[in-house]
DNA sequence: AGCGAGTTGGAATGCGCTTTCCAGCGTAGG
DNA sequence: CCTACGCTGGAAAGCGCATTCCAACTCGCT
């Protein structure tokens, strides 16, 4: 820059106010366009790093998710990338691959990038240990003056997305109960999952209230993945159950049951209904269509990303976000 | 960290040794230790930007993709964020939601950042103005210290992966062809794509060669997503043809190819046969399963990482990944 | 014409760290 | 016993920028 200073004439000072337009100050018109001028001319680009050292604030987000080739996710992503661009923040991705103990480890990177703010995606788990751990990464992260937001349970006591997954999945199972079906499996996902848990536990609960509950025998654990619903749902059918319709916590585990069902020969929805959870957009033109719950994806990033930038609040802010059941092909009506 | 040096009673210049390992120096270990323990007691967190600029290079990697979302680009993402994990850089996502201005604009962030290195994934478009700005963006990164690797077409002078698209559908056609298919259609993508372009090149030249030359008319022009192929078959079917197998130039416009069909009332495969390219984990599950030409995304992801970060070479390397031809239930076997 | 207020350019300081350079120490070799 | 060298700690310089403080200058007013 003090070259560029040099090539225009002026001071180091000068070309500073006049390349990024200081707070208030103003230079000069002609000066100014001398000043960009010389930039150009010099190619200069301004060092962020440096910049950020002066200013004592970044222009960084940082983004931490379990898999960002999981379509959960990368919808996530564009939406905070999005928002992201829009504050004019460059977004650091951190994506664990379902390894916990990365998670705090992606929080100090970015506190020792000093991101102005994290957005942490992806449920969190039963581990209070793991947990505990992940609070207080996130503590320091904000004491050195961060701000974080969460999507998923409000347990970090931070300003919290929450995905109304209890309520959504309940509205499912009614709406399920309301096609006619009775007899229902559920393919929970990890016991110790949070998520997981909570779509199961709607579900269930709004079952017992029909009083068609579901027999704990039907409910299969299994990974949170396209080869855990697809492992389930094996499971399931050697078991030689009479099964109405069988419910995946998310949708990517409702297309592995849907595969393994065809691949034992049976039929969806013919001889077993199959519903999810996420409406992912990839997956709406498989055949059955899925019932699912549309959860706004590309919405929560934003609104995860707008949270995490807001004015800091004193208590920890809780959004929450409904999800709407969508009933297609895979849960007809039982007549 | 001034603090914790007078916190470990050691001078500035030893706490930067102890904390970070300095090169060709060693620091006593019991003053290390000492060193250590004030940092954890202040809970220290070291300034990225500082370093940065200290050492005149930064921890970072930028990826520009176009769409996140898009399960093409976030496989790449994935292998990139494994590389660089392994590297131990920080990712900077950057996603121009299709918007070709944006591309050099993030070049120019990345470059500001001072990243390291930069990945471009995402095909080039015949827009040789584009391009030029392109160029220029990513040399002016490079003579500020970064280097570069793109995952596309080697036109813009710098290290690149290149996926054989036209060797990997022309061996799709001939596979298509031993099944007996004869009248092609392509859903052929953006005319200004290169990626689309080269597709459908390699393709229908390799029918040309076989004798059944796809007839110009049915090839039909639309966006390279799931809703172009939705368009795309949707304007093929009204035309009423009878095509035996469309190729769509990938799995995205294979999809809504598909779920156009179905809707048009047109059986896939037992009225028409159809393909795609690229071989998507997560569309891998639908009905009926897709034929396509597998392209191993992470580890491209991966490849364009390594070449980036690799020495600098005086020539631009070109790193070649084939695709393999997987025939599944859209096109089986005409008897 | 003279004075104060407002405006603008420039010198200097500091952001938090790495790295040279220098000095002090202990040790081995003569 | 003395010197030369290796080893280690500390002082200080500098990375590239924003910003504060100061000085100079302009304008409007009396």
């Amino acid at each position: 820059m003090s070259q560029v200073a040099q090539e225009a004439g002026v001071s180091l000072a000068t070309a500073s106010r006049a390349i990024n337009g200081s707070a208030n100050r103003t230079v000069r018109d002609d000066l100014r366009e001398r000043v960009l001028a010389a930039a150009e001319r010099l190619r200069y680009s301004p060092d962020a790093n440096a910049q950020a050292m002066a200013r004592g604030r970044t222009m960084s987000l940082g983004l931490i998710v379990h898999d960002i080739a999981d379509p959960y996710f990368s919808s996530i992503a564009a939406g905070v990338s999005q928002a992201a661009a829009r504050a004019d923040l460059a977004m650091t991705l951190a994506s664990t691959q379902h390894d916990a103990t990365l998670e705090p480890r992606f929080v100090e990177l970015l506190t020792r990038q000093r991101a102005r703010a994290i957005v942490v995606a992806g449920g969190r788990l039963q581990d209070d240990e793991a947990n505990e751990r992940m609070r207080r990464a996130l503590q320091d992260f904000r004491r050195s003056g961060g701000s974080v937001a969460l999507v998923g349970q409000p347990l970090l006591d931070v300003d919290t997305v929450v995905i109304a997954n209890a309520s959504g999945s309940a509205d499912l199972a009614r709406a399920l109960h309301g096609r006619g079906y009775r007899r229902f499996a559920v393919l929970a996902g990890p016991e110790v999952h949070l998520t997981a848990r909570d779509r199961n536990a709607g579900f269930s609960e709004a079952l017992a209230q029909l009083g068609s509950p579901v027999d704990p025998d039907l409910v299969i654990r299994s990974a949170f993945t396209r080869d855990g619903g697809y492992e389930a749902m094996s499971t399931l059918l050697a078991a030689g159950t009479d099964v109405e319709c069988v419910f995946a916590v998310n949708d990517v585990m409702a297309v592995g049951a849907i595969a393994a069902a065809r691949d034992a020969g049976v039929r969806v929805p013919d001889d077993v209904a199959v519903a999810g959870f996420d409406d992912i957009v990839t997956l709406r033109d498989i055949t059955p269509a899925l019932s699912t719950v549309r959860v706004p994806l590309v919405d929560v990033g934003v609104m995860a990303t707008e949270l995490a930038l807001a004015p800091e609040s004193v208590e920890p802010r809780l959004v929450h976000v409904d999800g709407s059941v969508v009933l297609r092909e895979s849960t007809p009506g039982r007549t």
